[in-house]
DNA sequence: AAAACCCTACGTCTAAAAGCGTATGGGATA
DNA sequence: TATCCCATACGCTTTTAGACGTAGGGTTTT
């Protein structure tokens, strides 16, 4: 295997620090460039192509989603594996469906992580066990045909204001909409995320990164 | 300063291992224990003192907070250093009541966890500076005198069910208790979190480790 | 023994959320 | 052009949550 540089894009600089150090005495891996988000990402893979990018998913300014579509845009063969702490289908579908090519979960082993180098570069996938699990279980509890996320940019609005605490009303009067309104987007919003009340929403939102803990 | 021994306390195995790469080469480290929780933490320290103790917050079977009281008891005078990606007021004062006597941002920098052991060591205290605004702010807006938090086992009890989805109706029935009670039970929870809805308290029991994302 | 705290439980009232349906104008898209 | 999706908005009903208050029986702490 040829060696090549390794992009690590996490908001956490300690997380990001570390794995480099476990990443840097590998033998294919020439360099490792560090990204605190998205868009810093993007900057930065500019002249400076790399055979592998561990992702996050959850980062301020420009989430792991957002950054994984718009890069494989330009580089579309790019590897890109993604880093979460959370084994969560809204996740791992959604980074599947952005064209990352692995998905490993925060508390996996160096020994995993060099394991699912060699496929990755090697034109494979790697998924965590947790993740394969989730897989198999949603395919097998796929009763609707029907894709139920992907949430309108209101209604994440709406979603956000709800985790600050704030009634329909006040959310209403936020945002300059009649109350019923938003009555309307939250009706939607707990049809499409699946859940039966606020607090299943507020669970759904820090789980797909709407909003933060 | 002498060298001594470094125990990680944290669910995340990359997390942990990539900390401990960053520490080894540090010269007044000796040796490097990983621990998987509070639980494994408490088992792993006897017979096997440290000098140091980095500890995350968020974790399962034992969180962070249960192990520092614990160990502290015991080992009166060890240092513990708090780790969280949060600069969450219930995280740092907890922590700092449970006799922590640093807290740390996972997005801390190499240089900030060495002045940190430096400063802890010997003694003294390390807080991140975003955890030492809150604090200030938090001396400002100190309006009330009253503690609010420390929930009864009950309470945890009623917002673990709260953060699934169930209404009160539902956990009465779950737990053998009147509707009534559980609403009683709600109303406490809202008044010592200082939430003002159900939002508010999931955002609470994800922060305080009660809930799961 | 007294005080403090916890768990249990009830009553009443208002506000908010949740479950239905309908509808219109605008923008993107097929 | 016709269709689809989004954001907006309203009506109606039922259920749930939130804000007061009170109170007995139990345990733990002082």
């Amino acid at each position: 295997m040829e060696s090549f540089s390794v992009f690590l894009v996490d908001d956490h600089k300690l997380f990001r620090e570390g794995l480099g150090m476990l990443l840097k005495p590998l033998p294919f891996v020439s360099e490792i460039v560090e990204s605190a988000n998205g868009e810093e990402f993007l900057r930065q893979i500019e002249g400076h192509k790399p055979g592998l990018v561990f992702m996050d998913i959850n980062m301020p300014v420009m989430n792991g989603m957002e950054a994984t579509v718009k890069v494989l845009q330009k580089y579309p063969d790019l590897a890109i594996v993604a880093l979460s702490m959370f084994a969560e289908e809204e996740y791992y579908t959604r980074m599947i469906e952005a064209g990352a090519r692995g998905f490993m979960l925060k508390n996996s082993s160096i020994q995993d992580v060099e394991e699912c180098i060699r496929n990755v570069v090697s034109g494979h996938n790697y998924f965590s066990p947790e993740i394969l699990d989730g897989i198999l279980k949603s395919i097998n509890r796929r009763q609707v045909p029907v894709r139920k996320n992907e949430l309108t940019g209101r209604e994440e609005e709406v979603l956000y204001r709800i985790c600050q605490g704030y009634s329909n009303q006040e959310i209403a009067a936020l945002l300059n909409l009649s109350k019923r309104t938003v009555d309307k987007h939250r009706e939607n919003l707990l049809l499409k995320t699946g859940s039966k009340n606020t607090a299943g929403l507020v669970m759904f939102a820090i789980r797909s990164g709407i909003a933060e803990v």
